[in-house]
DNA sequence: ACTTGCCTTGACGTGGACGTCAACGTCTAG
DNA sequence: CTAGACGTTGACGTCCACGTCAAGGCAAGT
C-alpha cells in the first residue's frame, strides 16, 4: 500500500509516517515512480509505535522495539533492550506520579488556604480576636 | 538591587528575569545608566512566580497572581482570578494523575507479559501443553 | 486538454521557558 | 589606562513530534 492508505489505516498522517522514516523507524520500498510502498508488516510496526507512544514512550524509545521486530521477533518487546525501556519508563512513571501527587497536595492546600483567607471560617479562632 | 543580585537571591538567571519582563510579569525601574533596578517587592514577586511554577503553573498562569500582588493584595492568591487558576490546575492535576496511573498500569502489565514470554513461569499452564 | 487527487522533497513554524551567543556600553580596582 | 565584572539589546538555538506551506511530479477520469 502507499503512504496515504497506511496513514488512513493507522489513523495518523502522511507527515508523521515520513517523519518516522526520517528517524529511521520506518523503511519503505519505492515503486518505479518513487512512491513509498508499504506492506502489512509496516502496518504492524506503525501500530506498535503508536501503542508505545500512548504509554508514554518517546519516538526514540520505541527504537529498540522496532529493531526487535525487524530482527524477526514476533513482538517488539521480546528483546532485552525493549524490556529495559519498559523498566525505565515504569520508574519514570512512578517518579512522576510521586511528584505529581505531591504537587496536587500542595495545590489543594494552597487553594484551601486562599479560600480560608477569603471567607474566614466563622468557627475558627483568628490570631488576635481581642487585642 | 540590580538584575544580577536579584537573580542570585532568587536562584535564577538574569536571562529568566529579562524574560519575565518581556512577558510583562516583572517591571523594573531603570537607573540613569539604563540598568534595571529592583526592590524587595520584586524579590517577593519572583519568589511567588517560582513557587507557582514548582506546583505546575505555566508563566502565563502566574499572571493573575502577579497582578493580584501588584494591585495591593498581601498574597498573590487573594483574588478570584488566582483562585480560579488554582481550581483549574487542581482539576488538571487530577486528570493527569488518572491518566498517568492508567499508563503506569499498562506499562507494568506489558513488562510482566514480556517477562512471562521471555522466561515462562514453570508453574503456569501454557496454551497448548500437549497437542 | 484539463481537473482532481495522490505523491515527492524541502524548509520553516509550533509551544514553553529559557540558554547561548554577539556586539556593545558602564563601572570599579589596580 | 586597562582589565574584568557587571549591564544592555537582539537574535537565534534547544527539545519533541509533528503541522503547514511551497513547488512540483505522476496517474486516472472526463
Amino acid at each position: 500500500m502507499r503512504i496515504g492508505e497506511l496513514a488512513q489505516r493507522t489513523g495518523t498522517t502522511t507527515r508523521a509516517l515520513r517523519f518516522y522514516e526520517d528517524q529511521g523507524l520506518l523503511q519503505a520500498r519505492r515503486s518505479a515512480n518513487g512512491y513509498r510502498e508499504y506492506g502489512e508488516d509496516d502496518l504492524q510496526l506503525v501500530k506498535e509505535i503508536q501503542t508505545l507512544q500512548t504509554v508514554g514512550l518517546t519516538l526514540e524509545e520505541t527504537r529498540p522495539f522496532v529493531e526487535c521486530l525487524r530482527s524477526g521477533h514476533e513482538t517488539g518487546d521480546s528483546c532485552a533492550n525493549s524490556i529495559e525501556v519498559y523498566r525505565r519508563k515504569l520508574e519514570e512513571a512512578d517518579a512522576l506520579l510521586a511528584r505529581l501527587g505531591g504537587i496536587r497536595g500542595e495545590l489543594a492546600a494552597k487553594l484551601a488556604a486562599a479560600l480560608a483567607r477569603q471567607a474566614p471560617d466563622p468557627c475558627a479562632v483568628p490570631d488576635s480576636p481581642r487585642p
